[in-house]
DNA sequence: GTCTATACAGAGATAGAC
DNA sequence: GTCTATCTCTGTATAGAC
């Protein structure tokens, strides 16, 4: 995507924010044109059509930060880090929330998800599953190495995952309306407190654990 | 809403349908009044136009069950319940997610959050601070009779209330794609169990927090 | 209150000159 | 590759007969 000509970049940029905005049915041609400056039979030059654009903007969401929590890390290697990772998610989880172009994603993946069967499937496999997979990992991980209590890795991984994602669409519709994300930001971090203390085996669980 | 004369509530039904299923924007007059089986021009004998539907369907929200889980309960009554009572909004959830109108009112909701601010505002007042407050309270009367580990009542709330709202999110997704459930249901319990061994004081730690 | 007919505006897309 | 002009279709809304 980044090695597009100038300004089918700058359409395909412009659509996006547009389509984040007000949806993708609500989004005209023209205003996108207008937005770049051309008009708006130019678009044709670029794009099939409008559904041309929208299928480059899907086809694109792989590439984002919006998914790649772990940042191609190998669960495998960074279990033992233990709590800090967890702080590393969340905080990741956050940024993306305040990253201007990833909140443009975000807004766009939660806007068009019922009217668009490619974007659930994308949503589902590589937002949900794959995040939530990796995240089992590390908590399989932990488990074995005593550092967390033992119980279901995948229902663990959905309650870490969860909190997340429900904070960052806070943030993202507060500043729909230009209101303050403070205390809902605050949360990510008093999440992953709550949860690791949860989770964790201390020293005198541990005790009593091995005696 | 219930008081509207037929034609009038089987517009307004087969509206939600649709506003819910392609969004608002996407939905023609025409496809409404073909649902409900008569010419595109009678709608206009009901609603002043295709808004003013859009604006029944927020203005009744408040009155579904999308809001009440606590069904009119004062948080203070119901505390004593300890688990059960955590046990039972959870299952308001997942019923919820199951009831084909309540499922369509969810549906709507997430669609056109970001492109309607009247919906937001019922969103973040009725739906989220109306029962994350409620909730809030409950956690506060069970610190103060020592049933659960103290902290941060709100922060509490909102670590009970996230995981529910995206597993509600997740089924009705899921439905959209006619797709199992059945994984995704469980996790509603799974997340009470996790929750309340989380904060409870058990007999073990109560006799630590005495002595 | 519903119908047919129609007005009117807005949208997506194409043709052809430059 | 961009422009102007235009086509065609679709959608909202109104008028007026029944």
């Amino acid at each position: 995507m980044n090695k597009l000509s100038g300004t089918k970049k700058k359409i395909y940029e412009a659509a996006l924010k547009l389509f984040a905005q007000k949806g993708y049915k609500a989004t005209t041609v023209r205003e996108i044109a207008r937005a770049v400056g051309i008009q708006q039979s130019a678009i044709y030059n670029h794009f099939k059509n409008k559904e041309a654009i929208l299928d480059e903007i899907i086809d694109n969401l792989s590439n984002s930060h919006l998914i790649n929590l772990f940042e191609d890390k190998d669960p495998k290697d960074i279990y033992k880090k233990g709590k800090s990772i967890l702080k590393h998610i969340s905080n990741m989880f956050k940024l993306i929330s305040y990253d201007t172009k990833t909140d443009l994603l975000f807004r766009f993946m939660m806007q068009e998800l019922f009217n668009n069967e490619r974007l659930r499937i994308f949503y589902n496999e590589e937002f949900y599953q794959k995040n939530v997979k990796k995240l089992s990992i590390v908590f399989f991980m932990m488990m074995q190495e005593e550092m967390i209590a033992s119980m279901d890795p995948l229902v663990l991984a959905n309650e870490f995952f969860s909190p997340l994602f429900f904070y960052q669409l806070q943030i993202v519709r507060l500043k729909a309306d230009n209101k303050s994300t403070a205390v809902a930001a605050t949360l990510f971090e008093k999440h992953t407190d709550f949860f690791w203390d949860r989770i964790r085996i201390n020293n005198e669980r541990k005790e009593q654990l091995f005696n």
